[in-house]
Formats: C-alpha cells, sequence, structure tokens
DNA sequence: CCACTCACTCGTACACTGTACGTCGTACGC
DNA sequence: GCGTACGACGTACAGTGTACGAGTGAGTGG
C-alpha cells in the first residue's frame, strides 16, 4: 500500500503574503488570493455540480486566465482538498455543556444542512489522502464530547465511526433521490414507480408503494428517526457518567 | 424537479439477436455484445477505477475500435447503468427460512464484499435515475424478507433505509481510509498521523491514537459491530411475530 | 536613477476525454 | 442477384487538466 498522507494547511505557502507588502489593492476585491479562488470553487460547484467546475470555467468566473489559478492552488486535486476543508469548517461543532446525545444530535444535525448545500462534497469527506485543519478540528472535538461523556477510546471510535457512517450514508442517498418532499414523493410513486412494477413480480414494493402513498409517508422525517434511534443504540455503550 | 426515471432492461433492445442469425460466430469469443461490453468495462474500472474508464480504453481492451460501442450503449451514462446492474446482481439476497435477522446480515455483508471488490460503483448504486432489473428485484427481497418478519410498512420502510445507509456508509468510508488491516493502521497511525497532531492542540485525537495503537485495533471489525448494532436497533421496531 | 529580482498573469500547446457524423464491408431476406 | 440494414470504425469537434515559458510591473539594492 502506498499512500502519501499529509496535512495540508491549506492557506498558507503559496498564497500572496499581504501583510508584507503595502496593499498594493484592495486586497479582496480585484485581486486573486486562494480565498477567493476556493471561494469561488465552491459556488460553481454548488451551481453546476462537480462535473461543472473546470479550472477554465473557474478561472472565467474569476475573470482570469486558466492559467493563474495555478499561482494559487498546485493542481485541481488540491483545490479539492482546500474546498472540503472550509466545507468542514461550515459544520457546527458539537456544543459543550450539554448531554452528549443532544451535542452529536446537533453537530450531525448541521453537517447534513452542510451536505445538502454542497452535495458535490460528500463522497470527498473523508476520501482525502490530506485532512485539512478544519477537518482534525472537527474530529477533536467529537472525540471530546464522546471522551467526556464516558465513552472509552474504544467505544468513542466505534461511536464516531457509526455516527459518521449513518450521516455520509444518508447524505448520498438523499442526494441520489429523485425526491424531496413527501409530495414529490407522491408523484414520482404514482406516475413513475407503480406503473413500473408488475404487481405478480413485485408484491411487496407494490404494497409498500401504496401504502406510503396512502399514509403521505415523508422522506424527510427518515433523517432523525435514524440518527435518534442511532443515539439511542450507543448509549448503552457508555461505561461511566 | 425534472427528472427522468425509466427502468430500463439492460441486456435488450440493442444487443444483437444471436437466436435470429445462424450463429454467424462463435458469439461470446471474437464478437462485441452488450455482456462484453459491460463485464470488460467492470474489469477496467476495477482495475483502474472509474476515472481510468475511457471509452476509448475500454474498446481497446475489447480490440474494438472507440465508436463500436456505441452500438450497444447509448452512451457513458447507460454504460454505468449496466454495470450497476451487474453489481446489484452480484449481491447475494436475504435468504429465506431464517429469522430476518441472519437473513439481513447475510446480504448485507455480502453486498460489503461486492462494494469492496467495485469500490467505483458505491457512489453510483442509487444515484442511477432508473434502477435496473437486479436493483429492483434486489429492492423486493429485501422488502419482502422484513415485511414477512413483521415490520408493518412504514417500519420496513425505516429498516431497509437505515441498513442502505449503514452499508454505503461503511463502504464510503472503508473505500476512503488509506488503511486496511491493523498492522497498516498501526503504521499509518505512528509514522503519519501522530507526529503531525501536536499533542496540546488535539489531545484527545492523540490520547485515541495511543490507545487504540496499543490495543491493536483493527478498523476490519468495526463492520459487524455497527452491524448488529443497528440490527438490535430496529428489533423493537417490530409489531408481530 | 538604474538595474535586478521576483511575484504574478496568462497564451500556447499537448495529450486526453465523450461522442456526432458519415462511410464502409458484409450478411441477410426477397 | 440485389437492396437493405447492421455492425464497425475513421475523422472531427469541443471540452478537459496542466507543462512550459514569455510577459509585466512593482519593489529593492547599488
Amino acid at each position: 500500500m502506498n499512500v502519501r498522507c499529509t496535512i495540508v494547511k491549506p492557506f498558507e505557502g503559496t498564497g500572496r503574503r499581504v501583510s508584507a507588502r503595502k496593499q498594493r489593492q484592495v486586497a479582496s476585491d480585484a485581486g486573486l488570493s486562494k480565498e477567493r479562488v476556493v471561494a469561488e470553487a465552491i459556488r460553481l460547484a454548488d451551481r453546476e455540480g462537480v462535473t461543472g467546475l473546470s479550472m477554465r470555467r473557474l478561472a472565467g468566473a474569476l475573470d482570469a486566465g486558466a492559467m493563474s489559478l495555478y499561482h494559487y492552488v498546485a493542481n485541481k486535486e488540491e483545490l479539492l482538498d482546500a474546498m472540503i476543508d472550509v466545507v468542514f469548517a461550515e459544520i457546527e461543532l458539537p456544543p459543550e455543556g450539554t448531554d452528549w446525545q443532544s451535542a452529536m444530535r446537533q453537530r450531525t444535525v448541521s453537517a447534513r444542512q452542510v451536505l445538502a448545500r454542497h452535495p458535490w462534497a460528500i463522497g470527498f469527506m473523508e476520501s482525502r489522502t490530506s485532512p485539512g485543519p478544519a477537518h482534525l478540528r472537527h474530529r477533536e472535538a467529537v472525540t471530546a464530547c464522546l471522551r467526556k461523556a464516558g465513552f472509552t477510546v474504544l467505544m468513542a471510535t466505534h461511536a464516531n465511526w457509526l455516527l459518521d457512517v449513518y450521516l455520509y450514508g444518508f447524505a448520498l442517498q438523499e442526494t441520489s433521490l429523485p425526491f424531496d418532499t413527501a409530495d414529490e414523493f407522491a408523484d414520482m410513486a404514482e406516475d413513475v414507480f407503480l406503473p413500473q412494477l408488475p404487481p405478480d413480480e413485485f408484491p411487496y414494493l407494490n404494497e409498500s408503494a401504496a401504502v406510503l402513498l396512502a399514509s403521505g409517508y415523508d422522506p424527510a422525517e427518515e433523517f432523525l428517526f435514524g440518527l435518534d434511534l442511532v443515539l439511542a443504540a450507543l448509549e448503552p455503550l457508555r461505561t461511566s457518567t
């Protein structure tokens, strides 16, 4: 196994030494900077998806030449790393001073909102070979929360892992589904899915679709239901109080 | 929301009518076919990752011209759809005749193995707008298993959802991690992670790394631990026996 | 004041991608 | 035997990431 794995500090080194110069420009308006490049890249990815994010288009959005970007970012990989770390920074840390379930619930809900805002990020959050500083701060805070709640190191690792699995798995599924609300689900089920499911071949799927339709099933409620189930299942793993 | 969502039958329509002709060739060796194209695409993606799968390279592996592929596949999207459905077909269905936990455990373990074999598939399993026949058969079997175990339609939906979230979330994390075994984890933690974590800034991460290292933590065990936790948490949702 | 350095910008070029279009050879039904 | 249609594929086009190197202009040492 041949992995390189270094921790990067995204906004350091490549950026212009703005303090070392007598602010030759407004520094945030006209001139480029790594922050501006990354921020615009996130806006572009939010708007057009990750496939719509190309160096040329990004440069265009910044009124710059494509190759100018490479002064702030070594390559597209590094750009993605920096984008992911900004996304991590948007996630609320688990607050101190409450019970661990409320704290983890709050950060996980926040993370889900952030990932819904930046769906392109889901597949990359843990897959970058070099975790950024916001990522590390996040992990430290979560681990601290669990350890203070009385989880042993091993059980905290299990809990951390399971909660992340739930978060990323849910976000992945959520963005995949072609409906968001109960109404959209009803429309899709009625107009698209049901007509394509022969009742004799798929009796249970037909039954499910019919019942869920009749009862006004809302897929948006699935998140908290599963999250609370997972949190409750983790509670017995605590050893002390 | 503007989604097209049709159910495709992957190996039908575009393929050569092999029975209508007096087998002008060996039909599986030399000649192309949608099955052969898709199978080779999966082999290529397994070997080189999804970014290594290009129409030209796939054609090369099949000793054909790039444009020949488009006689069996409308575009790369449809190729991916067909590949995903083959992956679904590799997953064991939950066996009948056992308790629901064993059945779902078995199919989820199988699914994890399949996804480990085809890591490129993880992000696409539920994101294709048109579920293939193997996908539908899979869903039907899982739903049947849960309903027969006494889950109501709504609870079966919750359970199905949570188990899929766990499966995909785990597979996603698993492929992201730069280590697979306990030994590799130990090496990574010692050589790469710990040196980059200042103890005063990340006390809990340092503590965790040290303890896990000392106790020979094996990330491979995480899957069954979490799966059994989820299965146990779902048990009370059953209403009857 | 001049020369030099160096951060920054970006035009061009190359190898690669998906695929639209059109052109073949050939095997088949009549 | 012939028209037809199927399957194969060469070429071309717009797009991608980025290597290379040339330009520009501001700051500094002499």
